[in-house]
DNA sequence: ATATAGTGTGTATTTTTTACACTATTAAAT
DNA sequence: ATTTAATAGTGTAAAAAATACACACTATAT
């Protein structure tokens, strides 16, 4: 048979020590006014990663971002107006590179904003479930992924490293046992660089090595 | 847009010490006469899930079997007229269980039949690619999964865990060691009941404690 | 000078993983 | 009755990884 196809987009951040998703507030029929994940409609003849790849340049202004198929959402229930399939893709930004920090308005959409993903507004359709199938597919890849450095700057602190772990994983770790197991992991380059601009005293920045990184996962 | 919407289905199951896939002749245009996996358009009005179960009903006689989506592929190219979406899925069932061992001949396909999964023939569309990702995605998965269970029947010997565990890694494992790991799990029932129909020592035969092994994962 | 806020470090204990080889049991063949 | 063939079943020592845990250091602001 034929049906509608869309893609939806779970786009990451990591601001503020928070883990944050983008979302859009619809200005149409149905969930008028309610808060969703940026998607469209694809068009023919368009691949799905060009599709979201379309979507994640309008909202975020980035070009070449990592991307991820999640799931396909087919409901027969999940719009009013019968069946519209979705494919929906995780894409992990980093903030500091982000352009449009709030996104203009179109006739579909009022707003976009950044939710930290355990602060999230009621949202349209069955979005709710599509962040967190995202969310969990994420938590279980964390330990040969490399979406921590997709979110963080290209140099990073071992406190913001271990920030991102914390906000995937739900829980708090040891520092002393995160750093360890980090360095044995032995992907991670020390600079000798050091954080600025803070009133206390400056963290050294770490770097990720990707062929190091590429040759453990084999 | 609107586009051409199919199911495809990976059909696992453990049979002579190996992991087969179910794959059909195909009898019509295009790619006649190449295998390729089961697979059908999907009803209006019918659930991703529903189409996959009537598939597999189909090619083993069997309800109530294990399912979990792999992927969307919606490539442009993939079929000759034009994109056709699939979402592929992954069902695994016991060979014991399977009704019709081989299935009748229809008009759009001559036949099908068990392949072990090292030794495939070519395959229509981008079904290798598939294939492949499915297996990928099983190994990944295999230290916290219900798959190797699924697969086996009910009741079945530590060699036969462990030959399908070997089959999904691709490598083998030492008998002691993962005799000792399985037990330290906490999730095998040790019955006292053992093989039968064996010209050798038969062995003992265990069960898994869905319960204990549900707790365990949380 | 001192208060503040986050950085950076080591050791002992427990748990998990790995490497490794022989005896036990059964049915079939002689 | 004995032998053969095929697989089942078992333990220990060493190495590696994971865990639990607390305090001194440094840069800045006041």
């Amino acid at each position: 048979m034929l049906s509608h196809f869309t893609v939806d987009c779970v786009i990451y951040t990591f601001h503020e020590a928070q883990l944050k998703i983008l979302l859009t507030e619809r200005n149409e029929y149905p969930y008028k006014g309610w808060w969703a994940l940026p998607g469209f409609f694809i068009e023919k003849d368009e691949e799905m990663e060009d599709a979201v790849k379309r979507i994640s340049y309008e909202n975020t202004g980035l070009k070449d971002i990592y991307l991820e198929q999640l799931a396909a959402f087919a409901g027969v229930k999940r719009h009013p107006e019968g069946r519209i399939l979705t494919v929906a893709y995780v894409a992990l930004v980093r903030y500091e590179n982000v352009k449009n920090k709030v996104k203009p308005v179109t006739s579909y959409m009022k707003q976009a904003k950044w939710y930290p993903i355990n602060n999230l507004p009621d949202l349209a359709f069955d979005h709710r479930e599509i962040i967190q199938l995202s969310v969990e597919k994420l938590k279980k890849r964390l330990s040969y992924s490399l979406a921590p450095f997709e979110l963080l700057p290209e140099k990073f602190t071992l406190t913001q490293l271990q920030q991102v772990y914390e906000a995937l994983l739900g829980e708090t770790l040891d520092k002393r046992n995160f750093r360890k197991k980090m360095n044995n992991l032995g992907y991670l380059k020390e600079l000798d660089e050091f954080q600025t601009g803070v009133s206390y005293r400056a963290a050294r920045l770490y770097k990720l090595d990707r062929r190091k990184f590429q040759k453990l996962i084999e």
